[in-house]
DNA sequence: CAACTATTCAACTGATTTCTTGATCGCATC
DNA sequence: GATGCGATCAAGAAATCAGTTGAATAGTTG
């Protein structure tokens, strides 16, 4: 019968919804988009026992928004396009503009924003000329896998470490995941409590690889 | 602690995608992608009953994909934005190119497209230019919350009735809810066993709407 | 081959989801 | 105010899902 064909079809559209109405596993989406990551380094990242990740993984790689490859021992998870990175971008924004309460988690998460100056890509390549400083504020694994020309790698974790490396009168713009990733802002607020110029990147490395803008690769 | 803070966020993104992990959830949004409409007609096209239908819609709501108003005895949903359009064109372009069982799903909703032209938005401009008769294959509803300007109206119930109205030699084009949908593809079929030239256009009324071209409301 | 590492599998618990059925509510009309 | 219609609510059954735990597997290293 046609109705029954229709559902089929639409319960497998619905594959790739139910994918994405995990909140580990949107966290999952949202790391892979620096880049592809071992299963153990997915799980440390949400949070999770490497059991519990790798069947989240399985439930994004039928729904074929991720690829695996073994590598050696272990098996390496990548997003299977960059379309899957705009349909998790336009996801976020819809939420954002739609959900009422994103906008409180989203405050509990990242704090108050009022106090951060966020500059725009354009902005950013302008800086990039005049010699600013650039934070990529990710884990190192993230930075390696791609960054921003010029940018240098500081972990969320040695950012309290690294304030004393930025000489006075020096302006930092730090990013770090994208517009709702919290790295970037605790750098940035890190800075100004020791009176430097910072701002963060408005959204996120995804987003200026995507624009086609210059990429690093590596240790770099 | 700021872990559970990101759950939270992340948990909030994902209501989203859980939105769009029903099958029956999806097939509202391509229905309500045509218009608005009231609860007892979504759960006619869905095929499921008003109360589930209603509960589903609830569902969508809560993660702000559709809003409702209610007029005089009935309440009529309608999808938040065109935000929300482009989300599930994109999910339905991701679930095409990465979910290896929509192929075959759409096989056999759809049947064997081999034997169906298809013509571009483009296309079809030109050919309005030229004069060419355009069947809107949707139910009389959605006909008259929008549809292409000279296009007439043949619900698929009437498709059968109707096809001895098309000269000899006239061609036709076909367009329905979108490119998964089959209603234009059994039109142009029944047009074809009578030996008119009949083609659909590729894909559906809201992308018509979304790229700008013009829009008829009414019984027009 | 033994030992080790990274990942997956299998089994299980508690929570959630889907759909049904029947009651209830809001609004319009008689 | 009674009646009727469209929609929602409430409760329950079957299925599915998220997470845990412990065993099994694939690949590497000694």
């Amino acid at each position: 019968m046609a109705a029954e064909a229709k559902s089929v079809l639409f319960d497998q559209f619905a594959l790739v919804g139910k994918a994405l109405s995990s909140g580990r596993r949107t966290e999952l989406v949202d790391v892979l988009a620096q880049g592809e990551r071992s299963v153990e380094a997915l799980a440390e990242q949400i949070g999770q026992s490497v059991a519990n990740t790798s069947q989240h993984l399985q439930v994004l790689a039928r729904s074929g928004l991720v690829a695996s490859q073994r590598d050696g021992n272990r098996v390496v998870y990548r997003l299977a396009g960059e379309q899957v990175e705009v349909l998790w971008e336009m996801l976020r924004a819809v939420a954002a503009d739609n959900i009422a309460g994103v906008r409180p988690a989203a405050d509990r998460y990242l704090g108050d924003r009022g106090e951060i100056e966020q500059v725009s890509r354009d902005d950013l390549v302008r800086r990039l000329g005049e010699g600013v400083v650039v934070w990529d504020v990710r884990p190192r694994a993230e930075f390696e896998a791609g960054h921003v020309p010029g940018a240098v790698s500081v972990p969320p974790e040695e950012v309290q470490r690294r304030l004393a490396e930025v000489p006075e009168g020096v302006e930092v713009v730090a990013y770090c995941r994208g517009r709702f990733c919290v790295f970037a802002d605790e750098a940035v607020r890190a800075l100004a409590a020791r009176e430097r110029r910072a701002m963060r990147l408005e959204d996120g490395f995804p987003e200026w690889r995507r624009a086609g803008l210059p990429v690093a690769v590596g240790a770099g």
